[in-house]
DNA sequence: TTGTAGGCGTTATCAT
DNA sequence: ATGATAACGCCTACAA
């Protein structure tokens, strides 16, 4: 009962007594309807039987599409955000016919990792913009990908892009820290390698407020935060670039017995749930990621069917005031 | 240059002037050298100037055997501990020739999930317990798969499995909290659907112990917290499932005046970067997932060469005395 | 040293 | 209404 080799359209055939045609017929159950309802019960009685599946490679070369959605983004962040974005962007392309596998990181970026998607075929590859190239995207398109799109902060030329706002999480919360009637602002730019340019860019959304930003690297280090907390003068006011780090903030200002928000307000971002447990509680930018999945899910569903497209924004920012600032 | 269906090994043959099966032997470079340095050169030429891509789908119908490793686990947690583990694990497949992908959780389980597995003919399936039934598991035996393999933390049966000693968890802390002279003892159980079933098996650990534990369930709900803490008499040691739980009770404490460890000690469970950033520091217990991904791609290899493994485990654990006991 | 040919499992066209 | 048959892209035993 196990060592046989996988049922084929074939074996069902001949189980239920009839062409091989008839069992591809039935099984997909193709427009015309010219065939008896009774020898569609025994295809399909002979299918569930011998435990038929049709095979998902010998399909895509003779349809000439798999309809596989790759996704490729960063191993670096996967918070609870991301991993319920997928979820519900997997729901949605399910829902249309497509089926969405997540590659790993392995192939870290470039020609290579390009090469590495390209083999499945896919219809459709979503990827961290930093592991696509030029002559990356040229292997993909060359392989057929209808669909390649990046997922990032800043848009490359030539495919449409998945864009977060990383400026306007900077703007938001320095804005917030304005109308508090905070003067003196700094912002933390963390130090470690995938989320820095990150760090950067809500920066440099910080410092399109108006006011003079102090950017401060930080590692995720209680030892690099309590220095940073012994050079505070009081009256700052603090964009942690996001709530862990707010949090690790926080625990410092705790230990040098400075008060928030009497001495220094601090302002996370993601709105995370263990982030509502700090006291005071934090103040957060909160990214509400709800219309990602819809959009993502038509955009590809539109560039797979040679519509083109332009890029699309990932969220949409709100600033929750608590007792942090 | 877009719009042109994919190369094939037969367009690298062409552009080359050799023969197909030539184009294969180069770039699959057969043990026998029987082709002269010059015509390999001129076949990779040809290939690199196409863009020539393998069709993943033709080889597997051709060879048999798709090196595809298929990842099915729970969307809940998804930690940076999981996260981490299979990372390393893509890291270490990869190095064996294997392709490991990540699928999602749409098909949510049984039947219906192995057979839209089955489709991708993967060599070797690794999902989650709660996810697979015996029939599940007959689709896939059927579809050819050769490692079927749980992740969980009971083993079912005919299968080997990747366990998580939760039983462990709620034991060592239980026994933490009894040389730190705790003698009433009390284990939080989530309530949340995807992880209480682990509750309820570190409950059944704490209960090992020897001595009696009361259970409480408790939502991830700063209001339950309270009510919970509002009944609490002092002087009782809390195993809080994990760290996000346990401090949900920290704060609740903090908010009700009790002080910890003075009036309750916590432990929680995963060593989380954030769960070090409480003050008062939160003891818990750390599982050590490094030696995980190696035996997991050991287990992988061995099944798929036809051997027969028993179960693994997927970590040992460790308590990290903090200041909250 | 290189080319020819067959077949993996599917779907779809064309006869019957 | 159903049954042959070809083709998708690749690998490999065998022939030249």
């Amino acid at each position: 009962m196990s060592g046989n080799r996988p049922a084929t359209s074939m074996d069902v055939a001949r189980a239920a007594g009839v062409s091989q045609a008839t069992v591809s017929y039935v099984l997909n159950d193709r427009p015309g309807s010219r065939i008896s309802e009774e020898t569609r019960a025994r295809v399909r009685d002979a299918a569930e039987r011998l435990g038929y599946v049709p095979h998902a490679g010998a399909r895509t070369l003779r349809t000439g599409s798999s309809g596989l959605v790759l996704v490729a983004l960063p191993d670096v962040p996967q918070g609870s955000l991301a991993t319920g974005l997928l979820e519900e962007l997997d729901r949605k392309l399910g829902g249309r016919g497509y089926t969405m596998v997540q590659y790993g990181a392995r192939e870290v970026k470039g020609v290579a990792a390009a090469k590495a998607w390209a083999e499945l075929r896919p219809v459709a590859v979503l990827a961290d913009l930093a592991r696509l190239t030029g002559a990356g995207i040229e292997v993909l398109r060359a392989a057929g990908v209808k669909a390649i799109i990046g997922m990032g902060s800043e848009g490359i030329g030539g495919i449409p892009s998945v864009l977060a706002d990383h400026e306007g999480v900077g703007a938001l919360a320095v804005r917030h820290l304005m109308e508090r009637g905070r003067t003196e602002i700094v912002a933390i730019v963390p130090r470690e390698e995938g989320i820095r340019p990150m760090g950067l860019e809500r920066l440099r959304g910080a410092r399109s407020a108006g006011v003079p930003v102090r950017a401060v690297d930080l590692a995720f280090d209680e030892g690099e935060a309590a220095a940073f907390v012994a050079g505070l003068s009081g009256g700052e006011g603090v964009f942690a670039y996001n709530d862990d780090y707010a949090m690790l903030l926080l625990a410092a200002l705790h230990d040098a017995g400075l008060a928030v928000p009497g001495d220094v307000a601090v302002v996370g971002c993601d709105d995370l749930p263990l982030a509502r447990l700090t006291r005071p509680r934090l103040t957060t930018v909160r990214p509400d990621l709800s219309e990602a999945p819809a959009s993502i899910a038509t955009l590809i569903d539109r560039l797979v069917r040679g519509e083109t497209c332009g890029d699309v924004g990932i969220w949409t920012l709100q600033l929750i005031g608590r007792d942090s600032t």
